[in-house]
DNA sequence: GACACATTTCAAGAAGTGTTGAATTATCCC
DNA sequence: GGGATAATTCAACACTTCTTGAAATGTGTC
């Protein structure tokens, strides 16, 4: 991932209310939600959601599909997943002795990888 | 982690300028470099480069301490370490079918755990 | 103390982001 | 086509962040 585009999806998180509904869409992935379902959750004017929902898909971590007249948001998990590739890149490529100790002192990876 | 400290460190980490430094810092964790190695490599007014520093060590993802007539700044590699723990958790937990099918297409594990 | 150096803080303006209600577009159903 | 519903775009304003040079702060050295 280039850093322009890592930059520009941390902007998409960096306010509270598109962070709460990527974070909403992330629970209902892979259906996703439509716009009215998102608007219930968050309780702000339409108008807002749908300004933040236009930051969302912009950044590419949040899809959308017209579905009859309503509009269907989905998290893209695969880009959020590169995101977190990303971060662990940057964070330990070219320090690969650092990161590992860290790691082995606040365990991150027992509690969060998939079985496989 | 709370959201709401996910939020401002993505928002520290939203800025092209913020996210070059801190990737610098990363690169030269842990020993850090001083303000003014990091303005040589950026190449911007020192009064910009210390409005953004400033933004990173509210954020807590970077550390400063003074040495003599220099300030160091250090990358806190725990806190992003808590940051991949929190995005994966968040892309995980409520979600695990989901989140590890795309895992496996992805295969990022596979290429940054560390050896342990 | 006086000077030089590293860096920050201040103040001001430029630029960008967020919020809102009114108007608009798109779709469905009769 | 006409009316109802879902959601967006528009325009205006408030608010925040960014950038810059000038002034201030802290530290080392003579």
């Amino acid at each position: 991932m280039e850093s322009r585009q890592a930059s520009s999806i941390f902007e998409a998180l960096s306010s509270d209310v598109r962070l709460d509904v990527f974070r909403l869409l992330v629970k209902n992935a892979p259906s996703g939600l439509v716009a009215g379902d998102i608007a219930k959750a968050m309780d702000i004017p339409s108008t807002n959601l749908s300004f933040h929902l236009k930051a969302l898909v912009q950044s590419g971590l949040v899809s959308v599909e017209r579905e009859g007249r309503f509009l269907r948001y989905r998290a893209s998990i695969p880009l959020m997943l590169d995101v977190i590739a990303y971060l662990t890149a940057e964070c330990c490529s070219d320090n690969p002795e650092c990161c590992r100790a860290f790691r082995a002192e606040s365990d991150v990876d027992a509690r969060f990888l998939p079985t496989r």
